[in-house]
DNA sequence: ATACATTGTATCGAAATATGATACAATGAA
DNA sequence: TTCATTGTATCATATTTCGATACAATGTAT
């Protein structure tokens, strides 16, 4: 459905989704935004800028620096992660799953979810080393860029696994960033047969992950398990032989009923 | 300002508030509402919650159970929480500190944030033995009923500080939670002397809290960071001796700069 | 199997609400 | 100081939302 069609559509209130606009205009690179940085990023002009950000203010969604005007994403946006973690029955099954199997193995680990094309991080246990980034629930990373992407594309039928293959987008994160689509299916093709994905240096340089797959009652993928080492501590035989059995063991365990 | 005023008001946009109640509708109690569930919660009528759920379900705030037609919170919600955790300069600051921490202490940090008269946690590093809802970021908790709260709370002046304890909410989670405010007078004014803050059975039985204030360039406290441990192997002596001086040196090393 | 209650979906005229142009104020840079 | 930029306030207009209503689908009790 395009813009064109909702503004028809008498069940789409607009108001409603410009606002949610505004909201999503907040990412890595912008922390905070003023009314008119925010109008350029959303689209909008000045005066509907002003009214939105001004209702988010009042409702307390945005936070307003009142020295320099600018507005930035408060504590609610924390809260509403929590209605979606505690509704998730995956991570409600995983999460203790996770914590034993950090314990074991004293290494990152992290569940990430399938969103389009992009995994959602939903549960992160960092250890010592973990990037900041990699400290925070709900980071989105290209699918494709990821071993846990990988791993769950990989339990895809080979038709669809074939044609995210080949349209869903990339990005570079480091000069080693896998940017080649053939070299990405032979890597899906590789976890479809070990039933685990395997990268290096893909979103950190001297980062080695493994992930496992999540299967849903309806035999789909519906998420991975995933591990991060240092490849200055790590092999990739070593990883096979000390990390993978239990990766597998803890993922194969999260195996969400239907409701 | 009131519902009425905000009627008058040109700059507030109500149809976009309203859609932000029913994103607000999920929470503990309701993983996944109907439309007339939602419409119940919300106190918007059958028409209004019909156009806003759509809305959101449009733009992917909510996910559609096709077979039961109820609505849930999507990955989104996490994704927030990602730009919020991002901007937040205190997050930054205490994220590899607290990590540092869990892994010399082996026991559950947590930091949390003062958000009106409650705590919403904004860092969560799991150990064994954690309770799924102690795992999850951006749970929120009445602040009088948490060592994290009244630490925060012992930092700020008297009077303040004596308001809230008269005014703020309680809540009750187990049988021990703390309900007399004098009594929380007293752990606040404990908590003030100490520099730390001490907590048993408020949030689950048998678990010992102890938090210390973080305290912002401004003086006032902006967070608390919190150990949790259990009672079946801690006393509050071995806690001050073992956990204490290294809680305190990790709080006061959070220290965020005016910007 | 049938009737009934409940919940979700679709439609539409009326009117309240958001619109966006504009003017003004405040900030900060030259 | 002047000028450019950013934020704030106001208002007539018509676009949007409103919410009553009718209809369809679901599930429950008889």
């Amino acid at each position: 459905m395009t813009m064109a069609d909702r503004k028809q559509d008498t069940l789409f209130v607009n108001s409603l989704a410009k606002g949610l606009r505004l909201l999503e205009a907040f990412d890595e690179e912008h922390q905070s935004l003023g009314l008119s940085e925010l109008a350029k990023r959303t689209g909008l002009d000045k005066s509907a800028t002003q009214r939105f950000a001004n209702t988010l203010y009042q409702t307390g969604y945005l936070m307003k620096d009142e020295a320099t005007r600018r507005f930035r994403p408060s504590h609610k946006f924390a809260e509403m992660a929590y209605a979606y973690l505690w509704s998730d029955p995956v991570v409600q099954l995983a999460m203790p799953k996770l914590i034993e199997l950090s314990g074991r193995l004293g290494e990152t680990i992290n569940m990430a979810e399938l969103s389009g094309s992009d995994i959602v991080y939903v549960a992160r246990i960092p250890c010592q080393r973990t990037t900041f980034a990699a400290t925070l629930v709900g980071r989105r990373v290209p699918a494709l860029n990821t071993s846990g992407g990988r791993a769950i594309l990989a339990m895809l039928p080979e038709a669809e696994r074939r044609a995210c293959i080949e349209n869903w987008p990339l990005a570079r994160f480091t000069p080693e960033t896998t940017q080649d689509r053939d070299k990405i299916a032979e890597l899906v093709e590789e976890a479809a047969h070990l039933g685990y994905s395997f990268s290096r240096n893909e979103l950190i340089l001297k980062e080695i992950g493994v992930a496992a797959p999540i299967i849903g009652a309806d035999g789909r993928p519906v998420a991975a398990v995933h591990c991060s080492v240092s490849a200055y501590h790590w092999t990739r035989e070593k990883v096979e032989k000390d990390i993978v059995p239990f990766l597998l063991d803890t993922a194969n365990s999260i195996t969400p009923s239907l409701r």
